[in-house]
DNA sequence: CCGAAATGTGAGCGAGCGTTCGTTTTTTTT
DNA sequence: AAAAAAAACGAACGCTCGCTCACATTTCGG
């Protein structure tokens, strides 16, 4: 009722490496990736996730055939972050999880020696989810900063969409993890907006934007950034999609700091509809 | 260290209703307001809100004399406050609470009859200072959207600067609330943002303001604001003020929704220092 | 300075918590 | 099909929780 479907490339061919053209200019290279591209591009399936985990506990997690394993971490995953993401980590009982994800007490017991154990084996998974996506923006972003900030925001919004539930627990319980944990999460927070800064200071350097203050600058896009996950419900009740959430953050970053084209530098669509003064839509 | 001082006002005189001139032109008005001036307006000392807690409570809270009950009061929920926001209401116990406040179990029983009900004292104190903040916007900025606009962030950030760590306990424990009191702050937080939105479109319509979506702007508004106080111990870490995050903040969405001066409506201040390119504060 | 009203006290209650472990069930190997 | 290995089970344990209440202490008008 409300969709103004305004995104361009939804819906068509996930955006790929390079298929040149179909605009006009040769230079072309598509930049706005779509959700599909980013999930072909990583696997964040719970499977998938849950199979790294076991690697990284083999020697705490009891079961030994793997595919048992893997199927049962699912369920005690799954159920984890459902129970605690409604009424908080802590409020969540182990016979609650047991019931829910119809294992017995002892067997959630094989798959950790404690609770606060589940924790930090789900905070580990974000982290290095985090570290393994955003840690190496592709090499020909160095020298475009307006790009590579596009970049780190679409790939932020992306990662966090298809890890939800559990970027939502690790925000949540962040303040009750057991010290290194709280560490953890503050670092890699401040790792992200360094990121933002960085290329913020070097497209300002670049005469490309415009702002007062880099630091402060950075640590205002974060929030816009986290409150897609923190806030998920709202954006599914208005229908508003990633790649919607993904532009309507650029758009508005990228007024903000009065970003501009880089004179010799990838093309990006969007440009010729960019300016116009829109409608207003009441309420 | 990094301290860069801009703001213009601060450590001055709070700016009162109007004294006017300092400038030249004459309908000039001191729109940029303290964290003083705020404070000179609304009592939020912890004595003055458990004070209306009391009266808010006559019925539940046993105590008859009025200056034991308040003095008991601030010590209970000065320390629900510290410990909540350490370790999460749920974690806290009422022996931990007793303790560190200095009452008996028994004699918190006399202030509450059960520990939601502390919890929803706390967060009823919280919706109630919103509304009697941001309810009732001067009456004087009905035909100026820009300026509203303005008002409501340095209103907002204000607030919660006066009483952050109540709504990081009402934040973080919003998702544990008993159902009526989830819907309450579910309710606030949405009205919060309509009346960015209203403003917005106000502006919208009156062809100051540029912007695609103003469902989709003002819900971008509102995590910079709530930043504010859920990271206040970042800001203060880096030395900044409130008036200086009002100061970023205001520019950063003026410069996003590309807000332009009203024709023929009051002046605001820092308009010549306005667009200078500034400087990167690299790192 | 008394005595009644108002406050404060903290051991004790049952419930529910995280965790363990002797046992049963299932799966695999022989 | 029997024996061995792996996995699942859930009652039981010690502890802490929210909450109560019979009693001790303080307050204060007369």
């Amino acid at each position: 009722m409300k969709r103004t479907r305004t995104h361009q490339a939804a819906d068509g061919p996930p955006v790929g490496p390079a298929p040149v053209d179909e605009g006009a200019t040769p230079e072309w290279r598509p930049q706005w990736r779509t959700f599909k591209s980013f999930q072909a591009e990583f696997d964040f399936s719970l499977k998938a996730i849950c199979t790294r985990m076991l690697e990284r506990h083999r020697d705490t997690i009891r079961t030994q055939k793997p595919h048992v394993a893997v199927a049962k971490l699912m369920r005690i995953i799954q159920t984890t972050l459902t129970l605690a993401n409604r009424k908080g980590f802590h409020s969540m009982s182990l016979r609650d999880l047991a019931t829910e994800s119809g294992l017995s007490m002892g067997a959630l017991y094989t798959y950790f020696d404690t609770k606060d154990t589940l924790l930090m084996m789900i905070l580990g998974e974000v982290s290095s989810a985090v570290s393994e996506t955003l840690g190496s923006p592709p090499g020909h972003l160095a020298d475009h900063p307006a790009e590579r900030l596009r970049w780190l925001l679409e790939t932020h919004v992306y990662l966090t969409e298809a890890m939800q539930p559990w970027f939502v627990f690790a925000y949540m319980e962040a303040k009750a993890f057991p010290k290194e944990g709280r560490e953890k999460a503050t670092k890699s927070e401040l790792s992200t907006e360094k990121m933002i800064a960085d290329a913020l200071a070097d497209g300002l350097k670049r005469g490309l934007f415009s702002m007062r203050d880099v630091e402060m600058t950075a640590s205002m896009i974060k929030p816009l950034l986290q409150d897609w996950y923190v806030k998920r419900s709202k954006y599914r009740r208005r229908g508003i999609s990633p790649e919607h959430y993904v532009q309507a953050v650029t758009e508005f970053v990228e007024a903000a700091i009065r970003c501009r084209p880089e004179p010799n530098a990838v093309k990006h669509r969007r440009s010729s509809q960019r300016r116009e003064p829109a409608v207003a839509e009441p309420s």
